[in-house]
DNA sequence: CGGACAAGCTGA
DNA sequence: CAGCTTGTCCGG
């Protein structure tokens, strides 16, 4: 008798039925791959179920875990060890079937997605249930957002002056409902609303143990997997914002994952935005208030034509502008070139670093620089005085903003990424790239100094990005009776973005970008991944040419796959076997 | 991921 | 051929 034959003696097959067996998921970046462990004696057998978080020893050390199925038949032949430690609660079933379509949606790790829908810290111990005080909307004034929740997905087109509290109080008369917030900030505020309305709300991440406990759960994307006990309506709020897509691997879509969990519960979702996307409009129907109160909610718009002006006089503000930027109260100018203006130029001689030709400006790889059209490359010294020291340009803003200070003789407050979270100095007039539209809170004017930048960047989704920016810019200034002015600087005054704003209706642009969109077969009448990083070649050439997809590419480094439909494209990704390396594969791009 | 182990490279 | 790097495999 040897050894294998032994231990087959000892632990007969199908025998151990006093001993449960669950089948965990290790949180290990790099295995997505079930082991089965046996819940100890002392372990206390009612703190383990379906997505209760786990320690584990997994060859030869120890690594957290979710457990995915319980009582399990483990594979005949393998010695199972012991779950070490029970960490605490963790995703309900519900979700972890959620975070597995997610992930094959958007070619994803399921523990990637387990960690954004577990808590951010052990939760051992669960608070009492809140109980939910006096019953609030009843009898909403408003006919549209009293039957928004009446089934299926709807998606209601709610101008940017409006408030979404009165969807947020439909949705919590349902029952316990799940609000996804375009911000954390934005979320905590209407936790607040909710609560003093006598809602028992809960924030996550801050109160996941709250939210598991019961009562309504709202947050930024990532509440989409939070926990929902007797989900009974969900609200997708600016579903149209690009914040609600993730930008790390995988790229999923709040909005999008938010339907599918409504729909799996059977339950009604709303997506509201004031300019919703052609993903929603595939999504559910659209409805909205009447045409009179869309363009209350909107700001007057003021279009200035660029294209009599001489282009080398007037710069970035011309004579027409003046007026507007001298109006009383705060002034917001937008200019979105960082992409154009990342210049290099000495720092002791102050020349511009360019090809020899003098026609190309050169950028940084590494230690070099390099020309990315003409690929000429030489060592980072200034071709004039030979300095070594060389100083980026941020010319767009920060020569704007000197100009107009000239121009306004008062000072004016440079705003970008960079100054995120620190606190403005007070000032009336900003500029600054699209974050000055996050970082002000309101304003009377909002000045798109060079428009024309949004309408022909070269994506795809330009127009609705450029629709984007208007709603941000309009939530700055308030509805029409605010007296807002929201000046468009542009050579294509009769670009229907432009016309959309003008007249408070940016279902123009759906319908134009709808009709183009089905003609080329772009989202969301077809499917783009993205696939590239060190390892692409190799993912590509592992992927071959599936049935229903094209390969393009590459192009910078990058392959683009297109299918006519998530399901064609989710299936042949992940029929490849990942390459080892570095790749990303971005499904549903947002900059192609 | 990270340890185990095997197959290849180098140097005296 | 020891000693080291690089690659491949696998975990319950």
């Amino acid at each position: 008798m040897n050894a294998g034959e032994q231990e087959r003696e000892m632990m007969p097959a199908g025998k151990p039925s006093s001993h449960r067996v669950v089948r965990v998921l290790p949180d290990v970046p790099a295995i997505d791959k079930l082991f089965d462990y046996v819940v100890p004696d002392r372990i206390d057998p009612d703190t383990v179920t379906v997505g209760t978080m786990v320690r584990i020893e997994l060859h030869g050390r120890r690594v957290g875990g979710w457990v995915v199925a319980d009582r399990v038949e483990p594979p005949p032949g393998v010695e199972l060890k012991p779950v070490a430690k029970v960490t605490g609660y963790g995703p309900t079933p519900d979700v972890i079937d959620l975070a597995r379509w997610a992930a094959h949606r958007w070619y994803g790790r399921v523990a990637t997605l387990l960690t954004t829908a577990s808590p951010p810290r052990a939760v051992v111990g669960l608070p009492t249930p809140e109980v939910a005080s006096s019953m609030v909307a009843q009898g909403l004034p408003d006919e549209l957002i009293d039957g928004a929740f009446d089934g299926g997905t709807r998606v209601i087109q709610l101008p940017p002056g409006d408030d979404v509290y009165g969807l947020c109080l439909a949705a919590v008369a349902r029952g316990n409902a799940l609000i996804v917030a375009p911000s954390v900030a934005e979320a905590r505020h209407l936790r607040l609303r909710l609560r003093r309305s006598g809602v028992a709300a809960s924030l996550v991440p801050d109160e996941w143990a709250r939210a598991a406990v019961g009562g309504t759960v709202i947050g930024a994307r990532a509440s989409v997997f939070a926990p929902v006990d007797d989900l009974a309506a969900v609200l997708v709020i600016d579903e149209h914002d690009e914040v609600h897509q993730e930008e790390r691997m995988p790229t999923w879509n709040a909005r999008d994952v938010a339907v599918e969990r409504a729909r799996r519960a059977g339950v009604p979702c709303v997506l509201v935005s004031p300019a919703p996307s052609l993903e929603a409009r595939e999504h559910g129907s659209v409805a909205g208030p009447s045409r009179r109160r869309e363009r209350d909610g909107w700001p007057l718009v003021e279009v200035i034509d660029r294209r009599a002006d001489d282009p080398t006089r007037g710069g970035l503000f011309p004579e027409k502008l003046v007026p507007w930027l001298r109006r009383e109260g705060r002034v917001v100018c937008v200019l979105n070139r960082t992409g154009r203006s990342r210049l290099l130029a000495c720092a002791r001689c102050g020349e511009l670093v360019r090809s020899s030709d003098g026609r190309e400006p050169m950028v940084m790889v590494d230690q070099d620089l390099v020309a990315p059209r003409s690929g000429e490359s030489r060592p980072s010294v200034c071709a004039e005085c030979g300095a070594t020291a060389l100083k980026n340009l941020r010319l767009g803003i920060t020569r704007a903003r000197e100009e107009l200070e000239a121009l306004l003789g008062e000072q004016v407050v440079e705003v970008s990424g960079a100054t995120a979270g620190s606190d403005l100095p007070e000032a009336r007039v900003y500029i600054g790239t699209e974050a000055v539209l996050h970082q002000v809170p309101d304003a009377a004017v909002v000045a798109f100094l060079d428009f024309d930048q949004e309408l022909l960047a070269p994506r795809y989704r330009a127009g609705e990005q450029a629709l984007g920016l208007i709603v941000r810019a309009a939530r700055l200034l308030g509805g029409r009776q605010q007296g807002g002015r929201l000046v468009v600087l542009t050579r294509q005054p009769r670009h229907v973005v432009i016309q959309a704003a003008l007249h408070a209706d940016p279902s123009r642009v759906a319908a134009s970008e709808a009709e183009t969109r089905r003609l080329l077969g772009l989202p969301p009448f077809g499917v783009m991944a993205q696939v590239s990083g060190a390892s692409g070649p190799s993912f590509i050439e592992a992927l071959g040419s599936p049935l229903g997809v094209e390969v393009q590419g590459p192009s910078d480094d990058a392959w683009l796959l297109r299918a006519p439909d998530h399901a064609t494209l989710a299936d042949a990704l992940a029929a490849v076997r990942r390459p080892s390396g570095r790749f990303r594969v971005e499904v549903d791009p947002l900059r192609v």
